[in-house]
DNA sequence: CAGTGGTCTAGACCACTGG
DNA sequence: CAGTGGTCTAGACCACTGG
């Protein structure tokens, strides 16, 4: 008589308490329910509505402090790095021309890394699209995607010369949440090739996942020439 | 009977999965004990060594996967890009040891660029550091930092091998604000023997401007070797 | 003091994976 | 099938905060 697979208990009182902060009952610096009160609103027990308490503090949703409660934290602006932008419109922007030069864009079986990363049963079938993304002819990214079928089930019917992987799904699966990573490599034979750049030329490497409220949307990895691009942020304390 | 509030059982349970990682008993891809094994080992309750296995794999230690076990990731030290952190900091909250070893540590005069970066009149004094920071001997980031003598008199009066520019010049000029680009470069001759790599390695170069409430502080380029670090952010939407 | 969050137990049923 | 992690309960003792 536990578990129903639909929500978990705790998921339907993260939604509840999110609800409340986002509708503006709850703003910044009121203390939200205690733990034992939400044993008594939801009907479950202390360590399930705690659980919900604790991931909201995790998101960074929360400040929990013993003795006092928990309090709904103040939401500070994000920096421009912390933003997801589409690469065709940051080109754009820039005045210059974006082309995107579609390589692959296939289906393939996910191996048990992917599968973890991507939150689909291992062996089960995702998407795949590889695409060089130009500005003014010069190759400036190159965009290996791994796309969560349920949530794009039209992805393969795209066409990713006209429009962006990123611009098609944030439009079908809205972005709730990203993670990414950026590091230094170099540019193997295939990638320097894909980019015209010389293999061993240093690459910047982003490694993101995106979330929609359904659940992890895809996995990009974007690779971008060192002397091409580079990546700005203005940091506010 | 319960809670001892020493250290409480997950931790210690945390610290022995650490300790086998890094001490290469248990390597990436291995399997780590079960939630049962923990249970038998630690003679805790699966709650307990659950929450232990779960903290390691939201830390980015462990992959988890339901059916099969708990994996070990294929990690490196990560950093937030969303946030200016003490080097020293970041290594100690990984529990590895930092030591920081200065190559340079004196005044220049200022060039044309760097005057302005820094708002002071070109060919003025200003102060100057080459800094090695190693994690556990490794060295993790070379540290070339240009400072403004008018927020920072002192800077040539500390040690640091003890402490590091960050960590001083936030307190003797709190930071309000800063200005970061982040690019992908090889590591030239000089670089690599300050950072123990090969010439022509990838590394991630950080350039980053601070200000206080007074104006810029300093000026710093942190080189990190690709394959050593990596920069971590996470997005709420 | 009553209320808060922090840690913990010893059970339970479940979905999922591999063999 | 036996083993894994995922969710959940109904209790417990604890340290800490404010009044």
């Amino acid at each position: 008589m536990v578990a129903q697979m639909a929500t978990p208990h705790y998921v339907r009182i993260k939604q509840a308490l999110r609800a409340r902060i986002e509708g503006g009952e709850l703003r910044p610096g009121d203390r939200v329910p205690s733990e034992n009160q939400l044993v008594e609103e939801f009907g479950v027990s202390r360590m399930t509505a705690r659980r919900a308490l604790l991931e909201l503090a995790e998101s960074g949703l929360l400040l929990r402090t013993q003795g006092l409660g928990s309090f709904v934290a103040d939401v500070r602006p994000m920096s421009s790095t912390t933003q997801i932008r589409n690469i065709a419109e940051e080109i754009n922007q820039r005045g210059h021309h974006h082309s995107g030069q579609v390589l692959r864009h296939d289906e393939i079986s996910a191996d048990h890394e992917r599968a973890i990363h991507l939150g689909v049963p291992s062996g089960s079938i995702i998407f795949h699209s590889l695409i060089v993304h130009r500005e003014n002819d010069l190759p400036v990214q190159l965009e290996s995607r791994l796309v969560n079928p349920a949530l794009a089930p039209r992805y393969l019917q795209q066409d990713f010369s006209t429009t962006t992987p990123s611009a098609y799904l944030s439009a079908v699966a809205p972005l709730t949440e990203a993670e990414q990573s950026v590091e230094a490599v170099l540019a193997d034979q295939s990638t320097a090739k894909d980019l015209d750049i010389k293999t061993g030329a240093a690459c910047l490497r982003i490694t993101r996942r995106t979330f929609s409220a359904q659940g992890v949307v895809s996995l990009a990895v974007l690779l971008h020439p060192g002397d091409r691009y580079r990546l700005g942020s203005h940091i506010n304390t």
